[in-house]
DNA sequence: GTGAAAGCGCTAACAC
DNA sequence: GTGTTAGCGCTTTCAC
């Protein structure tokens, strides 16, 4: 019995290069699959390595070449549809290079994310793919990019980050949205976002959150503005439904903005959550849609055909976003060293029963 | 500049303490947090070390130490609400007790399974936590588990393999619901679940399925046929709706059944899929729920009070199904030898608007 | 084509 | 308390 075994009992290169009575570095080449090895001396090492269910240590392996075949995705939270679908495309196209996923969700959490990229250095990751909790605070993705590992920003941009970003136009998209609202005639179009630290909607420089890359709500907020404005629209706070990030809250938000008299006539959502709480508190306050009030929603969740009427909704390839990010980071793990690009993929508007012309119009 | 730098150009553990004046030794104690250092250079080594960046190699530690403090976890599809959910729980616990998580969707598909396990234990991880495809192929586990990494089987079991379980109680949860119609007096209550290779219910022998560990699927239905057989009804094959596992197949399958004159006036559905395909078939048809048509659902999914009438349904702790099963895992890794335990945790019936009475009963 | 030897960055005995 | 030494399992020169 030759068999030494590693430390957990497992056998290693040595004792398979024992096993086939060759020296380890010809075992190691037959197995690897680099270098030059004689056809015989292959037989010889392949026969004893699943002999001896030899399974190569990764560990060791990344220690030289450097590389772990291993990305770090950090996102707010994998419950999330929305994050679900981009986390399958991320998987999906980094399996397809051979690339292993390792999972971290922040909950938005600025501290989080930071102690989530420290650990994926640490384990020393190829790159990292993140939805960033905060756009400006960034100073721990600035210091892993100098550590040589590229990132890839998904869904979101960050200021003075020099790295790749693959997401939508969000602003283009709310702002599509809520022309289309207008256009069926509807004066009070109310957005239902989460509260942000951001400054007032009227306030918004849209090209200036451009360029410093804000979360996708607010881009949205943008957006929706935009839109009223260029209608000659009011823009007002009371227009503004902003609920912490959960559907009960965000129910009761709505609940209160659609209670009163002079209630809006549609509403756009920014995401699946809010337009849970927002089509809960319609149901609850018995009103009809589009009757009564209209709503658009951001994301095509799979239940928007379910309720009645079926949800119009601006769909965004979520999926396609998250491949789309993989593969632009693998490219630059295959050593694409050009500048930083920005890819920003289509949404689609979807008409369907939710929104129609407000009463009386 | 006495800095070498890693391979990848990050210093070293030789370069943090060539700067602070001490050996590789005493600084690797310093950091780590292990054995003893005067404080006098503890305070020396972490100047230097975040004077240079210093970040620790997880790769290098992992091949002294033999733990990578990482599992793998090994679902179906990150894109299903379940395992969303499920991810979650087990990514909060794993991170509670310092582990991450590499995460790998398999489809379902036992290739994909296979080489799942093969690249996770290749990568050293410390534990498995897996949603099987296939209960009865599991000599890849079974392998595994011969390595001495332990398994845990999430969701479903598996026959033949000597590790712990953590699952809810399919047959009898399914029991109940049905229970919960026959009551209402129903008679023809059709069950929507995906394709399987298993026998036709009526000769199922529920004891040997609980022992072998089938499909979840599989096990609701032996439950759905357990229950009308205690009512004295008949379990006949045109109540069984079987359907690719998608919602547009599940949607036509259900079209078909509830088309003909002779309808199922119930339906239990299996799982969120199957749920989306029967809902949609059902306001096609234009049934009304529940008056022509009762539907009681696996899986309270975030939508089911969105849809009218909200629906009936099973609900799993989905979430503390994946922290429960890593909880587990983690006390295997902490040196736990016990006999392996199969963890059952309840599923409550939550009672809304879309089961009621049949026409004319 | 194959082997010997060096070394990736770290921890763990073992001396002092 | 601190330094020295020996590896963990593998890839990679470099001779032969």
């Amino acid at each position: 019995m030759t068999r030494r075994g590693g430390q957990r009992g497992q056998p290693t290169l040595h004792d398979v290069a024992a096993e086939a009575g060759v020296s380890r570095a010809t075992a190691a080449r037959a197995l690897g699959g680099y270098g030059r090895v004689s056809e015989a001396a292959r037989g010889l090492v392949t026969a004893a390595a699943s002999r001896l269910g030899y399974r190569p240590n990764a560990l060791a392996r990344s220690m030289i070449t450097g590389t772990t075949q291993t990305i770090g995705v950090v996102i707010a939270d994998i419950q999330l549809a929305f994050f679900g679908q981009a986390v399958r495309g991320i998987s999906d196209a980094a399996h397809a290079e051979g690339f292993e996923v390792i999972l971290v969700n922040t909950d938005e959490d600025l501290a989080n994310e930071q102690a989530a990229v420290d650990v994926l250095v640490a384990k020393r990751v190829d790159g990292l793919i993140v939805a960033p909790a905060d756009s400006t605070r960034t100073a721990h993705l600035g210091e892993a990019l100098g550590r040589g590992i590229p990132i890839l920003l998904l869904d979101r941009g960050a200021a003075n980050l020099r790295c790749d970003v693959v997401m939508v136009d969000n602003q283009r998209a709310a702002r599509n949205a809520v022309n289309h609202l207008i256009r069926l005639g509807h004066r009070r179009v109310a957005i239902v976002m989460e509260e942000t630290s951001a400054l007032p909607a009227d306030r918004i420089l849209a090209a200036h959150l451009k360029a410093t890359g804000a979360m996708t709500s607010v881009l949205r907020e943008a957006g929706w503005a935009a839109a009223l404005r260029a209608a000659g629209l009011p823009v007002t706070d009371d227009l503004i439904l902003r609920a912490r990030y959960d559907r009960v809250d965000a129910r009761a938000t709505v609940a209160g903005a659609i209670g009163g008299p002079d209630r809006p006539t549609a509403l756009i959502t920014t995401d699946e959550t809010m337009t849970m709480g927002a089509i809960g508190a319609i149901l609850d306050a018995g009103l009809e849609i589009p009757g009564d009030i209209s709503i658009v929603a951001f994301d095509d969740s799979p239940w928007s055909t379910l309720v009645r009427p079926p949800l119009t909704v601006v769909a965004q390839p979520v999926y396609e976003l998250g491949a789309t990010a993989t593969r632009r980071l693998l490219a630059r793990l295959a050593g694409d060293d050009g500048p930083p690009q920005t890819v920003v993929l289509d949404t689609s508007f979807i008409l369907r029963g939710s929104t129609g012309r407000p009463r009386g119009a």
